[in-house]
DNA sequence: GTCTATACCGCGATAGAC
DNA sequence: GTCTATCGCGGTATAGAC
């Protein structure tokens, strides 16, 4: 008796009937193309995405290799979309960051962005992990690489100007200082677990306290 | 002990004969299986372990996929002489920091560790990068995690000797300064060029001066 | 130490039924 | 949305000549 329909039933011509908004799983499989792609995307930072073959992701889901490419073209597609959703997110953060704190002194914005950096690496966790494991050993993945060193370059900027305002030690060069500070950043993806007893902003607090205060007592 | 055929010959006998202790590459080819493996981990570490065909070795040292088994019995084998080379070198560089700063306060073990970690990994560039980039995909990988790990507590450790002794700031948890600290060399292997204009001098000193004192002025 | 030739297998991807 | 079946390619590895 329940027909799915019902709600829309009154209008005289209801011409765009049925469309569930959101599918959810039915039966057993029945996946959808942003499920299939989280199990991708952790399937391919446990293994690597080389070593991880479609039949393997098919496996994981429970179908077959053939059903994969009805939700995506190609394997490198499902890469694709990962390194966009991890790019995107990166974008937009230190964007934002930038912009929170235009007029403050570049110390500040350093120390802000820091932050910013961890809280989106730990947001999409999965898919930046698989950003900073890219070799670049195909077009898409060169790509990918261009956008994350044009990233880079901003971040290298906000280190360069808070030296030249006498904040940042200046024993050391800008650019490694750049190099050591996101560095420590990204080691997160290789042992941090959101569900875990550290709360992101905890992780934070720790990072940059640790790069601008350091070690000591 | 070690039997080396002809060095166990006749003592006062000075039989060592001709013997080319270094092969020099002669007409044209003509590798010897050190060679090989640098040219393999160079390849590895541009294009990934997975992504590395035996082919794609062979056109870059411009002989047949074939010649290749003459060196190594098999792809996986050339992987393992590499790992081998990077944990070795990491637990005589951890081991000898131990010892030479045994009975020195752990604030002083710690840096004295950290600076060691940098010029091992400035040492074994190729082969720790490699390292640092397996991701248990097989048993051999596994056991190379396995032996990392080992390393990696015996890190951890000193770590919580010197938050312990109270010179170590204690609003972070010392298993996230460990893994902060390592990070943070660990990413050096991402983009430290040895034959740069940076010194393994300069740049542990940049290291150990920004864990220990911060970026702060 | 390298070559040619080849065995064998699993890969990414497609066709078409249900 | 998933299935079975299949294609063609490139992978690791081996045999045996030079």
């Amino acid at each position: 008796m329940p027909d799915v329909d019902a709600a829309t039933a009154v209008p005289a011509a209801p011409a765009v009937p049925p469309v569930p908004a959101v599918r959810r799983p039915r039966g057993r499989p029945g996946y959808d193309q942003d499920t299939v792609l989280r199990r991708a995307i952790d399937l391919f930072n446990r293994q690597g995405y080389d070593a991880t073959s479609i039949n393997d992701l098919a496996v994981d889901l429970g179908i077959t290799k053939s059903a994969i490419y009805h939700h995506f073209e190609s394997k490198e597609a499902i890469l694709a979309a990962a390194l966009d959703e991890a790019l995107d997110g990166l974008d937009a953060a230190v964007a934002a960051a930038a912009d929170a704190t235009r007029d403050e002194p570049a110390y500040d914005r350093l120390r802000a962005t820091v932050e910013a950096a961890v809280h989106i690496l730990v947001a999409h966790l999965p898919a930046v992990t698989l950003l900073l494991r890219v070799r670049g050993n195909s077009p898409l993945e060169q790509a990918a690489l261009d956008r994350r060193r044009h990233i880079d370059e901003q971040l290298a900027t906000v280190v360069k100007r808070a030296v030249d305002e006498g904040d940042l030690r200046d024993d050391v060069d800008p650019e490694v200082i750049s190099r050591l500070v996101f560095g420590m950043v990204n080691s997160l993806v290789d042992w941090y677990h959101p569900d875990g007893p550290i709360s992101s902003e905890t992780l934070a607090a720790a990072v940059a306290g640790v790069l601008f205060q350091g070690l000591h007592r």
